[in-house]
DNA sequence: AGTACATTGCGTCATAATAACACATTTAAA
DNA sequence: TTTAAATGTGTTATTATGACGCAATGTACT
C-alpha cells in the first residue's frame, strides 16, 4: 500500500477526508478461518487491508475496489458492517512516522492527521481462488488463523472482532459456504466450516439434516478421493436457490 | 436546526469534513409505529432529525447528543445501522440554496458543498416521555406514523427503509418494547407494536406463549381501566431478565 | 333489562424443528 | 486380520410452532 498511498495523501483533494474503510477478509483452509492481514517491512504490528474513499465513488464501490486489489477475486461476498469513530482511534504518533517514511511534506501530510472515521466491511472469498496481492514491494500480506491473529495497529482488533460477531448473527440469518468453499465440498468440510466460525461443535447428523432442508445443496454422485478412512460424499451448491435464500433469509422468527 | 447549523458551518473546522449523522427516532403511540421528522419551514419536503461529528467526539456519543437534544429523553435505545454512502446522494442545489438561506459567505459554505457520507442510527423511545424539540423557531419537529411519511429530503427514505429492515430482523435477535412502551402495558398492546413493526398479523394466543416463555415480563394483579370490552391484564417488564436477553441474544439458531 | 358483539383468558391438538443417541459401513493403519 | 477413525443412515424424546375452540368479561344497543 505504501506507494498508492503516497499517491493518495499526495492527491488528498480526490479523496473523502477523514474516512477510510477497513476489510476484514475471511477464508477458510485445512479448517482453519483465515483472515488477511497486512504487515508493512519495519512495523511490528499487522493491520487490516484498508483504503481511501475517492470522492467519485460510492463507498461501496470503493470496498469492491479495495477487495479486488488485495484478492484477486471477482464476485466477492462484501458486506457492510458497522462503522468505527472513536475520537481516540488514531495514533498521531503512528501517522506521523508513515508520513516521515513516505517522505511527504507537511502540508500535504496534514490530510492524514486528522481523526478519521472508518467504515468496516467483512468479505467471504475462496481460499483457493485467492492471490493475496501485497500493493508494493515493502508490504506483506498474509492469511493468518483466526485464532492466532497477532497484535494489530489502531482498533483493528475491535474491528475484526466486531466483523466476527456479525459473521456469527447473521449465520442465523443466511446460509454461508458458497463464497468460502471450492465448488464441490464434503459435508464434514461444510460443517467444520460452521464449527469453525462459531466456535462450537455440533452432531454430525443434526448439520446434515438441518443443511438438507434448507435445500441449498446437491448430492453429487462422486466421493472425496485420496482421504483416509471411509471416502465422504461430495456436495455442490444449488446457486439458484441458495441464492434465493440468501435474499429472503433463513430464520422467519416472528 | 437552522441557527445550530449556521454555527457548525461558521466554525466547521471544530467539525468532522463530509460526515453526518442521521437519527430514524421510532415511537408507538395509537397503535401507530411513528418516526420523528423534521421540516424547515419554506422547504416542502422533511428529513431525518441529524447532525454533525465534532472533532472531539465519538461517533456514538454524537449520536446520543442529536438524541438527547431532540426528544428530551435519557437512557435511548439507539444503535447504529448503516453507513451511506452513494455519490450521488447530496444535492449541491439544495445545499446551495441552505447556505444562501443561512446567510453564509461563500469560503465558509464550502465545507457543506462536498459529498456528505451519513451514519445512520436508530432509536426506541417512549412516545409519551418525548419532547420532541425543535431546535428554533423556523423549524417543525412532528412524530409521523411510519405509513404516512411524507416525501423526505435526499436518500432519507432510503435510510428510514434500511433502519426498518434492521428493526424487523432484529426482532428476531433481541426482546423488544422495553423502550417503545410505558411501564405498565398490556398483551394486546405489545402484540399491536410487533404487528405494527411486521406489518403482520399475529394470532394473540401464539404471541402470549412466545413472549411468556422468554421470560420478560411480569404479570401484574391489577387490569386496564376505562377500556371498552373486556379488561385486558396489565404487565410490565423484568428488567433485569430483560436486558439479560437483549445482551445474549433471542435464537441461538445453530 | 336483555341481547349482541368485540375482546380477553386459557386452553387443545397436529405438525415441525431440534437434541441426543445407535448402529452398520468404509478405509487406512497396526 | 484386527483396530480405529471416520462416514451414511437411521430412531426417539422433547420442544417449538401454527391453527384453532370456547367460556368469561364488559360495552353498546334495543
Amino acid at each position: 500500500m505504501t506507494k498508492k498511498l503516497k499517491d493518495i495523501i499526495e492527491n488528498n483533494e480526490n479523496y473523502q477526508p477523514g474516512l477510510s474503510i477497513d476489510c476484514v477478509i475471511f477464508g477458510f483452509h485445512d479448517n482453519q478461518l483465515k483472515v488477511l492481514l497486512i504487515k508493512v517491512r519495519d512495523n511490528p504490528k499487522w493491520s487490516l487491508p484498508g483504503g481511501f474513499i475517492p470522492l467519485d465513488e460510492d463507498i461501496d464501490t470503493a470496498a469492491v475496489t479495495i477487495l479486488n486489489d488485495r484478492t484477486g477475486v471477482d464476485g466477492i461476498f462484501l458486506r457492510q458492517f458497522a462503522t468505527f469513530g472513536k475520537v481516540k482511534r488514531n495514533d498521531q504518533h503512528f501517522d506521523a512516522k508513515v508520513l516521515e517514511y513516505l517522505q511527504i511534506e507537511e502540508s500535504k501530510g496534514k490530510w492524514l492527521l486528522r481523526r478519521f472515521v472508518t467504515i468496516g466491511y467483512y468479505a467471504l472469498v475462496d481460499f483457493l481462488k485467492t492471490i493475496p496481492r501485497p500493493s508494493n514491494e515493502h508490504e506483506i500480506i498474509e492469511w493468518i488463523d483466526h485464532k492466532e491473529v497477532p497484535e494489530l495497529i489502531l482498533d483493528h482488533k475491535e474491528i475484526l472482532d466486531k466483523a466476527l460477531d456479525t459473521l456469527r448473527i447473521e449465520l442465523n440469518l443466511m446460509p454461508i459456504g458458497y463464497n468460502l468453499l471450492p465448488e464441490k465440498f464434503t459435508m464434514p468440510e461444510l460443517q467444520k466450516l460452521y464449527e469453525t466460525i462459531l466456535d462450537k461443535k455440533l452432531d454430525r447428523r443434526n448439520f446434515l439434516r438441518k443443511i438438507t432442508n434448507i435445500g441449498i445443496v446437491t448430492k453429487l454422485d462422486e466421493k472425496k478421493s485420496n482421504v483416509a478412512h471411509k471416502a465422504p460424499n461430495l456436495y455442490s451448491f444449488d446457486k439458484e436457490k441458495y441464492d434465493e435464500v440468501l435474499k429472503n433469509g433463513l430464520n422467519q422468527g416472528w
